[in-house]
DNA sequence: ATTTACACTATCAATTAGATAGGATTGATT
DNA sequence: AATCAATCCTATCTAATTGATAGTGTAAAT
């Protein structure tokens, strides 16, 4: 039950850019430094969080990264989607077949819960409430 | 953000004996049957359960594995923490000088409402609301 | 005395996490 | 157009963790 380091500093990242004067970009460099994360390892983050289109690039004298759309309506799940497809606890909530027991495990029902509401707090939480 | 196989049948087995009629107790080879659990693996998570105080063992005509106390009695988080500590989904909610970014981080808090949501979910869940 | 169940220790393969390396490419400034 | 810094892509590496099995020792019940 631990969260990762990339859906971590994918977090950080996006929280840096709402924070930032919407006037200029913040260099990936400059988010490694602020952050005390390796430029490289931010290579591996960075573009992922572009790619999902929460993020993009600016050019010229104000160079660098800024959030495509107002931190209001981004969600933490958003951020964490980015990185992993789904919440999912447990592979047998998503994945018919993986275990025999499914159809009558208890058990599973109240992990199930626990997803939802790991689910949940995510999807209800938006960056803007957390700056 | 995976639960581990050992809390799994953990809770497995607890719920397994809380569904058992209270007259007699079930062998650790009836377990292994029934969740589908190797008997060997369940010689790693039985004895947890039982150092922990959830579990005990009867003897004689009706001998094998019975709660100790009543299902009511019972939270998922005694099973969970039979395992592990405490519920933690980042290193740095519980131990200081792990992370530079400590006292400023923002993200920390989010997680740290997270974690308190799936602490909560487990300590207010008892084995008797399950079954 | 024998069988059955449980306990203890060691080991192992597979996977994943976290991180770095090196180079290619892109775009801005000169 | 040249140069320089930033970004992007692919490969690689180590360490830790997970899930599981093996083998043996011990205790209790019939």
């Amino acid at each position: 039950m631990k969260v990762n380091t990339k859906i971590r500093y994918g977090l950080r990242t996006i929280i840096q850019l709402a924070q930032a004067d919407d006037n200029s970009g913040i260099l990936q460099k400059q988010i490694a430094q602020t952050q005390h994360i390796s430029n490289k390892y931010l290579d591996s983050i960075i573009p992922i969080l572009k790619a999902k289109g929460l993020i993009r690039n600016i050019h010229g004298k104000k160079s660098g990264y800024i959030l495509t759309r107002p931190a209001e309506e981004i969600t933490v799940f958003d951020v964490y989607s980015a990185f992993e497809h789904k919440v999912c606890i447990l592979d047998c909530l998503y994945q018919t077949g993986i275990c025999d027991m499914e159809p009558v495990c208890i058990a599973r029902d109240f992990w199930n819960d626990l997803n939802s509401v790991i689910d949940s707090k995510m999807k209800n939480t938006k960056i803007s409430d957390l700056i």
